[in-house]
DNA sequence: ATGTCCCAACTTTTGGGA
């Protein structure tokens, strides 16, 4: 099974090269983070087209979340259903045969002083209380933009983000928190010390000169994580003609997992 | 330090957000 998390940055103006993407690509399930329409503009009939049932959280101009399956797409939740949901349409839920998958579109905070900084640290803590304890048998795969580079490795030059948000102990703890409930960064664990990132800013030619971060994160239950086959970020997404600011990443795993 | 992109609207230019 493969999977993929990409924050589309509008899906408007991305459709053409999502939809190359896909063909080229062929996931099973694809989160989406950033869809920026509604669901009047969600193409469900041109995913439908491409094999895809797909579920869209979207308000509008900002964020929206979705989740495309070809392997099934059941039990959609919109949203914790708690008042952290005032935050904007940041998380869908659904089961992919018989995975349970997120996506997630945590909020960039803006600055440590702002009051939307200790609204992220907030929304972050609900996702943990969402998730829960994990059983053992529990298939869960948390996916999408968490703005938060979980280590110095994860950014270009930690010093260049020193008073930054994305980067403070307060938003790492609570990303190692929800990895403690018994999820896996499996891109992290698969490249040891090694350097990759999965977004760069437009501005200053960040892409050209390697200043990224890697914000965008593949957690994942014990029972997926010891069927991964393979865990990649696709960087040449983020090259050619009008790319979305993140690069998808993509995970591939045994499922069902061999017994 | 801020050179880009995307969206909406009191829309052809500006402001907000990332």
């Amino acid at each position: 099974m493969k999977l993929v998390t990409w924050n589309v940055n509008s899906l408007t103006a991305r459709w053409d090269r999502v939809a190359a993407w896909i063909e080229a690509n062929a996931p099973d399930v694809l989160c989406m983070q950033e869809t920026k329409q509604d669901d009047e503009r969600f193409p469900f009939k041109e995913l439908e087209a491409l094999g895809y049932e797909s579920a869209h959280h979207g308000e509008g101009r900002w964020n929206g979340v979705a989740i495309a399956s070809r392997v099934g797409l059941e039990g959609v939740r919109r949203g914790f259903g708690t008042p952290e949901d005032e935050h904007g349409a940041r998380m869908i839920a659904a089961t992919c045969r018989g995975v349970d998958v997120m996506s997630c579109y945590v909020p960039n905070g803006r600055a440590l002083d702002d009051p939307f900084f200790e609204k992220k640290l907030a929304w972050l803590d609900r996702l943990a209380l969402d998730i829960g304890e994990i059983p053992a048998t529990r298939a869960l795969v948390v996916a999408g933009d968490f703005n938060v580079a979980p280590a110095d490795v994860d950014v270009w030059d930690p010093a260049a983000f020193v008073g930054a948000t994305h980067v403070t102990p307060e938003e790492r703890d609570r990303v190692a928190a929800i990895c403690a409930l018994g999820l896996d960064d499996v891109i992290r664990a698969r490249y040891g010390d090694e350097q990759l990132f999965t977004w760069w800013d437009y501005r200053n030619g960040a892409f050209h000169r390697g200043w990224g971060l890697r914000i965008d994160l593949v957690l994942c239950s014990k029972s997926v994580s010891a069927a991964l086959t393979d865990a990649r970020v696709d960087r040449d997404a983020r090259k050619g003609v009008k790319p979305s600011d993140h690069a998808p990443v993509v995970i591939e795993f045994d499922w069902p997992a061999a017994t």
